[in-house]
DNA sequence: CGGGATCCTGCATGATACTG
DNA sequence: CAGTATCATGCAGGATCCCG
């Protein structure tokens, strides 16, 4: 496969790419859009699921990047119930699932570099 | 390999990240530094051969995100000049070579939409 | 339960000019 | 040539409160 970088530019959406790597950042970039896509590796997780592995993110915050994500196409937003209390799953869309060996790419090199200098915390010790 | 996500937080130089992913895209992150480190795997450039293939960067944006770079342990920069005209290169380290399939990974996902849904636009036609 | 509305802050990035 | 200095800006993301 041929990849250019120069001298030519994408154009999708009137939005400019100087290389196709920025259209993947475009995508997946920003500070919790790879988290929440690998956490629905696994399977469909609610809201309140997704909250919970997440325990730094504000729910404002999460809200906005699942919107983002359901608009690119990646993840799907399915509601089961029409009163509250609301049941809302998200899962991986095809497009979506496409992005899974990335992720875990992604992961595995953010892990070796973990595994030599991460200290572990217990999220109970940040909760305040 | 495990890689875990829940409950558990990794620190890097006090800096707390929820997720290995979030590692990674602390360092690779934002919207040139995968552009710059594209261009790299061919090999050593100078900074003016990095500028002419990112024709829409400023130079303060690209010195700048070439310093995390470096400061990240990421590129090396070389100075072979010490009057003007200066001439440095820049190239990856070790540390930055074992970023290269995660790179070509995420060039070939946006490639594939590039290919689906992307106009190419010359760079002449933007230079203002 | 699953958000939306509002307000706010900091940081990433840009524009322009200048320099060793 | 390879930057730095200065100033400006937009937007990602946070804090807090509210709602069906």
């Amino acid at each position: 496969m041929k990849i250019k970088c120069d001298s030519e530019l994408f154009k999708i959406n009137e939005k400019l790419y100087p290389c196709s790597t920025s259209i993947t950042m475009d995508y997946i970039g920003g500070k919790w859009k790879t988290v929440i896509l690998y956490h629905l590796i696994d399977g469909p997780k609610r809201y309140n699921e997704l909250k919970k592995t997440m325990p730094v993110v504000t729910e404002r915050t999460l809200s906005l990047q699942l919107k983002q994500l359901e608009s690119d196409g990646i993840v799907n937003r399915k509601v089961y119930t029409t009163k509250p209390p609301l049941k809302v799953e998200y899962s991986l869309t095809d497009f979506g699932i496409s992005l899974i060996p990335l992720l875990k790419n992604i992961a595995e090199w953010g892990n070796k570099i973990a595994e030599q200098k991460a200290k572990i915390i217990k999220v109970e010790d940040i909760k305040k």
